[in-house]
RNA sequence: GUGGCCGUAGCUCAAUGGUAGAGCUCCAGAUUGUGGUUCUGGCUGUUGCGGGUUCGAGUCCCGUCGGCCACCCCA
């Protein structure tokens, strides 16, 4: 039996790399004053219908529930909050700085980075219309990948302004339904041949590519920069007007992190989407609102591809999984004594473990050197005194049993 | 969903169409109560699964499932 396809199991090692994943998103989004939430892993299916169109059920993981509603695991979170938000818009001062790290689902063939299943830290604010808030959004970004250790060597914010392409679109008149086909071409065109875009782009195929090559600007995009340079970010962003994410809901700043080998898919991306709030609650409720997400399955594999990051982190996890003491137990009967004093070092909250059946000595010291125990206390012969060794250096030392704790629990 | 490549022990991989192997891991020993070294021994396979060709298939063919890659799509 395995895991359905795209599915993952999370062997101790890997569930140790996950907290400590979201161990390090909670403590910086904190920092940044957001808060955590949560919503439903199951959802009507209408509510993504509502936002994505019909083609989206192709793509999600949906059924019919015993009670015969149409419902889906959740694809993304930003539905959900956009409900949320608007039910309960009155509880709350504006802005709202939420986070959160759903575990998301899609129907689709996985591929490396692309799972049916991950984990994504959402940051949202809401109710601020303001380039601040992009540009505290991006800086999160930023610092969240700082907090593993990468450096604007490893990773690039690539920053783009939905509102320049409409600019650049209304100009030329071109009509609005086109928009998001246009932009979903440009979003392409670095990935395929630049005969076929221009092709795809008919008669504004010389004016696109003029902008591409030169470089495109907006005010909001400039009041980004200058907010990034204010924190010393800078050296992580570049603008790149090629970036115009997918997703038809947005309606300013875009941006997408990428490996700067640019070996890896986006490790997070987000920006504007002013509207969607009020789309989704039927003009109930406005608020203009930003965010962005990060996905685990991505970051993991650019943390095991970047050395010093993946050091940090397994540094990280040894000191908050390792045994702290190994008890030998060198006498089975000295057993009861020896779980006993075990028992006082877990009160103190020492990491301690110990055989569970009777096992030769040196067994036992084998334990404790994989545990990666800095200790290990005998209980034999020595009784009352127990034998205190300091595994590394191979020091040994008695002490009478009533002053173990004081002897180890320092 | 479409196409290409791949599938051998728990892991990494061998095996001109001719009896399925190695390393690592794991388990047990190397005389009394002290460590990741060393030595010895041991376990695990319906070669993903099901058909077919052949005297004979891990090897060739078909299907299927799973994986990787590209497309599609991108939260």
């Amino acid at each position: 039996m395995q895991p359905l396809p795209g599915f993952r199991d999370f062997l101790p090692t890997d569930c140790a790399k996950r907290n400590y994943i979201f161990a390090s998103w909670r403590e910086v989004a904190r920092r940044y004053g957001f808060v955590e939430w949560d919503g439903p892993v199951l959802e009507p299916t209408d509510l993504y219908r509502k936002k994505s169109g019909p083609e989206i059920v192709g793509q999600l993981f949906n059924f019919t529930d015993k009670g015969e509603r149409e419902v889906a695991m959740r694809p993304e979170l930003t539905p959900t909050l956009a409900r949320v938000v608007a039910a309960h818009d009155r509880e709350f001062k504006k802005p709202l700085k939420w986070f959160s790290i759903p575990q998301c689902f899609r129907y689709e063939k996985q591929q490396r980075g692309r799972l049916r299943e991950h984990f994504q830290l959402n940051c949202d604010i809401i109710g601020e219309a303001s380039a601040d808030a992009d540009v505290e959004l991006i800086a999160l970004a930023i610092d969240l990948l700082r907090a593993f250790g990468f450096t604007s060597s490893d990773v690039v914010v690539r920053l783009s302004d939905r509102g320049f392409w409409g600019d650049f679109l209304r100009v030329r008149n071109v009509p609005e339904e086109r928009w998001s086909e246009l932009l979903q071409i440009i979003d392409k065109s670095e990935r395929e041949p630049r005969d076929k875009t221009a092709e795809r782009l008919g008669s504004l195929a010389t004016d696109v590519f003029q902008t591409l090559d030169s470089g495109g600007t907006s005010e909001r995009l400039d009041q980004v920069v200058a907010g990034l340079q204010a924190r010393g970010l800078a050296e992580f962003a570049s603008v790149d007007v090629r970036i115009v994410r997918g997703l038809a809901y947005y309606s300013g700043i875009v941006f997408e992190v990428f490996d700067r080998g640019g070996k890896l898919r986006a490790i997070a991306g987000g920006g504007r989407y002013d509207h969607l709030i009020a789309q989704l609650s039927d003009d109930a409720c406005d608020l203009p609102a930003a965010g962005f997400a990060m996905g685990d399955v991505v970051l993991g594999e650019l943390i095991d591809a970047t050395p010093a990051v993946r050091d940090r982190m397994h540094a990280r996890m040894t000191a908050a999984y390792e045994i702290e003491i190994f008890v030998v137990v060198a006498k089975e009967e000295r057993r009861s004594e020896a779980v006993k004093q075990a028992q006082l070092l877990r009160d103190r909250g020492k990491r301690v473990d110990y055989s569970l059946g009777a096992a030769k000595v040196g067994k036992q010291f084998q334990m404790a050197e994989q545990l990666g125990a800095r200790t290990a206390v005998l209980f034999g012969d020595e009784w009352p005194n127990v034998a205190v060794k300091d595994l590394a250096s191979g020091k040994q030392e008695l002490v009478p049993h009533e002053r173990l704790l004081e002897h180890v629990a320092r």
